[in-house]
RNA sequence: GCAAGAAUGGCGGAAUAGGUAGACGCGCUACUUUGAGGGGGUAGUGAAUAUAUAUUCGUGGGAGUUCAAGUCUCCUUUCUUGCACCA
């Protein structure tokens, strides 16, 4: 077993004192920019996925610095988020105590790794020197009209008295004390991200992101067209307008249905008869969460209003207008027009209240509510007897922006970002609400708008941010009049930190701007962009947008940041589970490379199976790989004074270098690992393997396991150190022996397989396999009617 | 419900462009080495039939295209992920 403790203290200890890895602009080179997202460093420390993620990453990098480009492979921390809050109310500290030992943990673990990480570009979100830049992008979205306040609906938790995201709300419970999230209207920051829609969509296309992510992407943004109709209102002069995709049913329209909230209500209040009914609905909707309306789909309910009724613009019939839940007023126009027999959801509810339902298409089945695509109109005036879905809304929107009834419109799924959060750990928004001037931004010469330090985060009664409580902090001066003023009290979501920190990475010492120019345009794009498939709709768009206003208003050179997104697996408990404490079955990390040692773990973390989808632990597997370290090891006793590749290996290690080259290329790294297992199989066949040979095999294998290979590299007394020298380089000609074996069928299945010249010619094969006694048995007595010889393949012979 | 992806031995997973399915690893079996071990080595290992040579079957299921299909087309089942009363 070799000593791979004292091999992986030298080395690491070595690249720690020689900055190793360091990376500064060098215009002679190409750059390459590998980024990984960072991680929240929490109480537990680094797990085995983390580990999986790492490393793949920084196989990437030794791979590419290999190659000879100048990469740039830089760590952080996003280290605002609730989990230190919380740890803070409960001990009674400053948040930033507990982030400072995490981060202790986390970069000692990433060390034990391996990692070629540039540790002097190293920063938090929650450094001041970090979210002062935070703060001041928010001012330019703020200068430029992109970021406003508004009341919104939030999830606020009566108990802990705390608004929470929908992700902490999940299953419309608080996440802390399981109590019934309640909706709580609240003014709000807001960027105006909805305004970008098209923009990131159109992006899109400038970037090669996996398809999987792309679709996210797009299904979020959620473009649909369509068309906006107003109905008019009976007796009134005044108009209710929906949003439709399928104009062309209007003649199907049995009633309308508007949101809770819609304004309508609180309008004509007078007018409705049966006004506490629907007051009471409204209050019920209300008590209801987001998730509650979302996940009770088959249940409908709605109160009809008494005393307002729509009139359809198409054929002048009355329709009435129900309230229910299942419209939201955040979108379209919060109300929409009901054709029961072609909506699944208006047809649940006309069945349930027993509205009329007419057939406008004719094809599928009216009494469970037909999905039609495509079919004959019917019962609609001047589209009757089109056949053709495109063909009906085109005629119906005409004639909608003829009689002046409706217009086409475009609407997005995509909302505005709600920016603000009531809590303790995060950015202050640095703004000052003063009671003559209103919201004045602060100057910029006065950023960071630092967290004050305090023993007390509990939030307030009210719902404010704790921060609200600090008096000494709110009541400040107003920037413009000088008059007192408060401080916004609200500090900024978890996401922004992490909107522009790959930024910052190119110049993380600037303190006159978030980075330089010369830094943005020479490291640009980030090249690959790992992270998790979570984080491929959020924080990839909130990413981009930040990315694509800075750009728009001329501050970095890229509309797009990142070229290439790639998202991985998880790593799974052995049982095939999510790996969980209360489980009891996770795998630590430390505990692996202490029995393993890290190059160990790292082989088979690379090693488990394809690295975009999930793998289950298993210890086995891991023995395996260190199995195979010490396999290596053993083999320097074959290494001779000889230099140069032996006749006896050199097919095996250009195809070697070849397999490997394109493997770590395209990220599929298991298969990289066992091409890597196959030729040491192969040298350990040998009697004895030059110098050269072993050197081959300890580069392709440094990226994966970096501390035995440059070891064993000086050990041998190979060469310069691996991670300062360049990647192997491999012939085309020679990675195909001469003679290779190929198989012969009969009618398409196996009979036999021939050894043959690989520059055989389709005659010569033919001629080959004819002779093989086995097929010649086969086909005796036969009639052959044809034969196809496929050189470097296959034969086969097609007998009747 | 919508969208995307996947399904291959006892297990994790390979298979370039349609061309010898199961590489590589784990596990298992036999032998061997050592004082012992979750140690080292050698050989075997998809299933069935068979003394052996060998034959048949085999990539979730069903059809099809082709000399040839894990791979392409259509249908279908199951699972995973993302979005979800989005009008």
């Amino acid at each position: 077993m070799y000593n791979f403790k004292k091999i992986e203290k030298k080395w690491q200890e070595h690249w720690d004192k020689n900055n190793t890895f360091k990376t500064e602009i060098d215009n002679d080179k190409k750059k390459f920019y590998m980024l990984v997202e960072f991680p929240y460093p929490s109480g537990e420390g680094l797990h085995v996925g983390h580990g999986r993620v790492y490393t793949a990453s920084d196989v990437q990098a030794r791979f590419r610095r290999a190659l000879g480009f100048n990469v740039l492979f830089p760590m952080g921390w996003d280290s605002f988020g609730s989990p230190a809050e919380h740890y803070a109310i409960q001990n009674h500290i400053h948040p930033k105590e507990a982030v400072t030992r995490n981060i202790e943990v986390f970069r000692g673990q990433m060390k034990s790794l391996g990692l070629s990480v540039d540790w002097n570009r190293e920063f938090a979100t929650t450094d001041p020197d970090y979210y002062k830049w935070t703060q001041w992008q928010f001012l330019q979205f703020y200068k430029h009209g992109m970021a406003y306040k508004a009341k919104k609906d939030i999830n606020w938790c009566p108990n802990c008295k705390i608004g929470l995201s929908n992700e902490d709300a999940s299953g419309g419970v608080c996440e802390r004390c399981g109590t019934k999230v309640v909706q709580k209207e609240k003014e709000q920051w807001m960027l105006r991200m909805s305004d970008y829609a098209e923009e990131l969509l159109d992006g899109l296309e400038d970037t090669k992101f996996n398809n999987r992510t792309k679709i996210a992407q797009v299904n979020w943004i959620g473009k649909s067209t369509g068309a906006e109709v107003d109905f008019s209102l009976k007796g009134l002069d005044d108009k209710l307008k929906i949003y439709t995709t399928r104009c062309d049913t209007l003649f199907g329209v049995t009633f309308m249905v508007i949101a809770p909230e819609h304004p309508l209500i609180e309008k004509y209040k007078d007018r409705i008869k049966n006004i506490k009914e629907v007051s009471e609905y409204q209050e019920q909707a209300k008590s209801k969460s987001e998730f509650e309306r979302t996940e009770l789909v088959k249940d409908k309910t709605g109160v009809c209003l008494d005393g307002i009724v729509a009139i359809n613009p198409v054929n002048n019939k009355e329709i009435p207008i129900w309230i229910s839940d299942y419209v939201m007023m955040s979108y379209g126009t919060g109300a929409i027009m009901a054709v029961p027999a072609h909506d699944q959801r208006d047809y649940d509810f006309a069945k349930k209240y027993g509205i009329d339902i007419i057939e406008v298409i004719k094809g599928g089945d009216i009494s469970k509510c037909a999905y039609t695509e495509d079919g004959e109109m019917v019962n609609s005036g001047f589209l009757n007897g089109i056949t053709n879905k495109k063909d009906s809304i085109e005629k119906m929107l005409d004639y909608l922006v003829e009689k002046k009834i409706g217009k086409r419109k475009t609407n997005y799924r995509l909302q505005d970002w709600i920016f603000s959060r009531q809590r303790f750990w995060g950015e202050p928004i640095p703004i000052v609400n003063c009671p003559k001037c209103g919201y004045v931004p602060l100057d910029e010469k006065d950023l960071p708008l630092l967290l004050p330090d305090v023993a007390e985060y509990e939030p307030t009664d009210n719902g404010e941010s704790p921060l609200a409580k600090i008096s000494e902090w709110v009541n400040t001066t107003c920037p413009k009049c000088g008059g007192a003023a408060t401080r916004e009290t609200d500090t900024m979501p978890n996401w922004a930190g992490s909107s522009w920190y790959w930024l910052r990475y190119m110049d993380p010492h600037n303190a006159r701007e978030f980075a330089s120019k010369e830094a943005m345009n020479y490291f640009g794009k980030v090249d690959l962009y790992d992270g998790g498939m979570e984080h491929a709709t959020r924080h990839l768009l909130y990413a981009r947008f930040w990315n694509q206003f800075l750009y728009n208003i001329g501050l970095v050179p890229n509309k797009e940041p990142f070229e290439v997104r790639i998202s991985h697996g998880m790593i799974l408990a052995s049982d095939g589970e999510k790996m969980s404490k209360s489980k009891g079955n996770t795998v630590n990390p430390n505990e692996m490379i202490r029995n393993y040692g890290a190059d160990a773990l790292r082989t088979y973390e690379m090693f488990i199976g394809d690295y975009s989808k999930d793998a289950s632990w298993s210890e086995n597997g891991l023995r395996g790989c260190f199995k195979f370290l010490n396999r290596v090891y053993t083999l320097k006793d074959k290494v001779n004074e000889k230099n140069g590749y032996s006749e006896e290996l050199e097919t095996i290690i250009h195809k070697t270098i070849k397999k490997v080259t394109e493997d770590l290329t395209n990220l599929d790294y298991n298969t990289a690992v066992s091409a890597l297992m196959i030729l040491l199989n192969e040298m350990e066949k040998s009697s004895s393997i030059t110098k050269d040979e072993y050197r081959v095999l300890l580069q392709l294998l440094n990226p994966i396991a970096p501390h035995i290979t440059e070891e064993l590299n000086e050990e041998c007394k190979l060469g310069e150190e691996l991670s300062k020298s360049s990647w192997p380089i491999y012939d085309e000609d020679k990675t195909v022996s001469e003679k290779v074996e190929i198989g012969v069928q009969i009618n398409g299945k196996l009979r036999d397989t021939i050894t043959v010249l690989k520059s055989s010619s389709k005659e010569e094969l033919e001629q080959e396999a004819l002779k093989s006694e086995i097929i010649k048995k086969w086909i005796e007595g036969k009639e052959i009617v044809k034969v196809i010889a496929v050189p470097g393949r296959i034969v086969n012979i097609v007998i009747k």
